[in-house]
DNA sequence: GCCGTTTTCGGCCCGACTGTTTTCAGTCG
């Protein structure tokens, strides 16, 4: 079973212990119990097997350890069966409802046997709900348009997506005057993979007027509240927008508190709490007097820690890296010397091979590696032996032709079911760079999926692993395989590990780079483009790698040209 | 249910907004 689907099994159990009113605190200790589980980047269940102490674990004590290993052996939980025989089903998606919570939800269901969103719906539009206590007509409006709300959102959003409306929001924000100040915080800060909703956090002389011109933005759906302090839109596409008030004074306590991540701030506002003082959106407070808020640095330097990149704050370590000044120095964009993975026409790519090198010349990179697809991928028109020959050809010439950028000729190689390579050994070892993906039967079962890329890696002829996970944010789970066998392998043989920069791809993810990097393994980050324009997506690879801890010198692509032919050469 | 430099009990992050009340509970982030 998938970390996923347990930490899914303990975030349930939280939810409908919750709809019981049981104690608050227990139940954040099942949530926090899956948010451990879902982060982890080993599996459980090989953690498991190996006999390891779960209860080492953060958040995970006798009672949940007790449980995963009742789900390792039946697939679920007793206490949760039970739970689920007391409480209908249908009351999680109720409480899921906008403005619903596990009070309100229990009432519905206790004084008018709402069960479903069809019968909240209902009882919405025959005005029943007013005549519940704490309840009035607009809370049956309210109710109506969350359940809209509900069934039209599609839940989160790919970072590149979020960052497509920022950028539209912020053409809006830069022309109102009364704002002197604006970032956007949250989730997309800290360049999650995917954002849930944005929180934006203004600083204006005039709130009252700024606030009216922020809410005049032509792309508002909805607005939900409106306050001086805070206020809340929903835009036509269905993303949600907090933005948020604050004084100067408190603009870096602010942007602190929304970056988070939740987990983050837990940890500095207890830090806060031994020395007896009190962490707030406003500023780190000792009784009245403001410690420290303006800035984030001022912050952080009160609790004697370094700053710490908001990539960085998931509460996994990197606090006590801060404090003992270890913390990664965290590769950039800048860094970034060229592309290890593109396509062209010659199969599934838009560009020539000229044009690509040429865009990639232009973006400043001083090297580029063509990686077309190999025969197995034929709805590509990928490459046979015979094909690749005269492309690897090609490829030189063009990189005979161009100054200032070294072009490599390059494959990306199907791994084949056996984990066989989809092209012979010769064509592949007179190419300078040899990336090796799964593309077809990705629903192999663990151990041969396993094996099979072990094969691939152990084969000699492959230089790198291309997007490891094979998922699609969103659409595609990622394959079932045992990573530390891979990572072992790939370290035995050299083997580089992509991070592909596809919006949805984003693989390998950054728990796994974490991971590969206490491991001693090398990255490469790459684009995947298919077009001109595909090239511009490598920043979205450098995010991952920024949040899996990486720095300039795990990356291949921040070498020189000579140091990058030296790695290739081996 | 988890956790521990006051360790087997007694804590557990904090504030804004809404809708309903008339001082507050519930929800959200």
């Amino acid at each position: 079973m998938e970390n996923s689907e347990i930490a899914d099994i303990f975030d349930r159990i939280g939810d409908l212990l919750e709809l019981q009113k049981e104690n608050t605190f227990k139940v954040r200790s099942y949530r926090n119990a899956a948010r451990t589980i879902r982060d982890l980047s080993r599996r459980l269940e090989d953690m498991v097997n190996e006999g390891r102490d779960l209860t080492k674990l953060p958040n995970i004590g006798k009672s949940v350890a007790g449980k995963i290993e009742e789900i390792m052996e039946t697939g679920t939980v007793k206490r949760l069966q039970e739970l689920e025989k007391e409480v209908p089903d249908g009351l999680i998606r109720i409480m899921n409802v906008p403005g619903l919570g596990p009070r309100k939800a229990m009432q519905l269901y206790k004084e008018l046997g709402v069960e479903s969103l069809e019968e909240l719906k209902d009882a919405c539009e025959k005005q029943k709900v007013r005549s519940l206590e704490g309840m009035g007509p607009k809370t049956e409006e309210n109710i109506l348009k969350g359940i809209e709300t509900l069934r039209s959102y599609t839940g989160r959003m790919l970072y590149h997506d979020a960052k497509g409306f920022v950028n539209s929001l912020k053409r809006h924000l830069e022309k109102i005057s009364e704002i002197s100040r604006y970032e956007v915080s949250g989730s997309f800060r800290r360049r999650k993979e995917t954002v849930g909703d944005l929180d934006i956090l203004v600083q204006a002389k005039d709130r009252d007027k700024a606030l009216e011109k922020v809410l005049s933005y032509s792309e508002i759906g909805d607005i939900q509240s409106r306050g001086s302090e805070k206020s809340t839109v929903v835009l036509k596409n269905g993303l949600q927008v907090d933005f948020r008030f604050f004084d100067p004074q408190s603009f870096g306590a602010a942007l602190c508190y929304f970056t988070g991540s939740k987990a983050h701030n837990i940890v500095l506002r207890k830090r806060a709490q031994d020395k007896d003082w009190k962490l707030n959106e406003y500023g780190l407070w000792k009784d009245d007097t403001l410690l420290a808020g303006k800035s984030e640095e001022e912050l952080y330097k009160k609790f004697s820690l370094n700053w710490i990149p908001p990539e960085l704050r998931e509460d996994r370590g990197e606090i006590e890296a801060s404090e003992e000044d270890r913390l990664p120095e965290l590769i950039e964009l800048s860094d970034i010397r060229g592309d290890l993975h593109c396509h062209t026409k010659a199969t599934d790519g838009a560009g020539s091979i000229k044009e690509m090198v040429e865009a990639a010349r232009q973006k400043g990179h001083r090297y580029l590696a063509i990686t077309d697809h190999s025969k197995m991928v034929s709805v590509a028109n990928g490459l046979d032996e015979e094909r690749l020959k005269k492309h690897a050809d090609d490829i030189r010439q063009a990189d005979n032709d161009t100054k200032d950028i070294r072009v490599f000729a390059g494959i990306e190689v199907d791994i084949l079911k056996d984990g066989r390579l989809d092209l012979d050994e010769k064509a592949l070892a007179e190419l300078d760079w040899v990336v090796a993906s799964v593309h077809f039967y990705q629903n192999l079962e663990e151990k041969k999926m396993t094996e099979r890329i072990v094969a691939a890696v152990n084969s000699g002829l492959v230089h790198s692993l291309g997007h490891p996970l094979c998922r699609i944010i969103g659409s595609r789970d990622p394959i079932k395989v045992d990573m530390d066998k891979v990572f072992a392998a790939c370290k035995e043989n050299n083997v580089i590990l992509e991070i592909n920069s596809q919006p949805d791809r984003l693989d390998l993810p950054d728990t796994y780079c974490r991971q590969a990097l206490d491991e001693g393994l090398l990255f490469h980050i790459s684009t995947d483009a298919h077009s001109v324009a595909g090239l511009d997506l490598i920043e979205l690879g450098v995010g991952v790698a920024r949040r899996g801890w990486l720095s300039q010198k795990e990356v291949i692509n921040t070498r020189t040209v000579k140091q990058l032919e030296k790695i290739l050469a081996r």
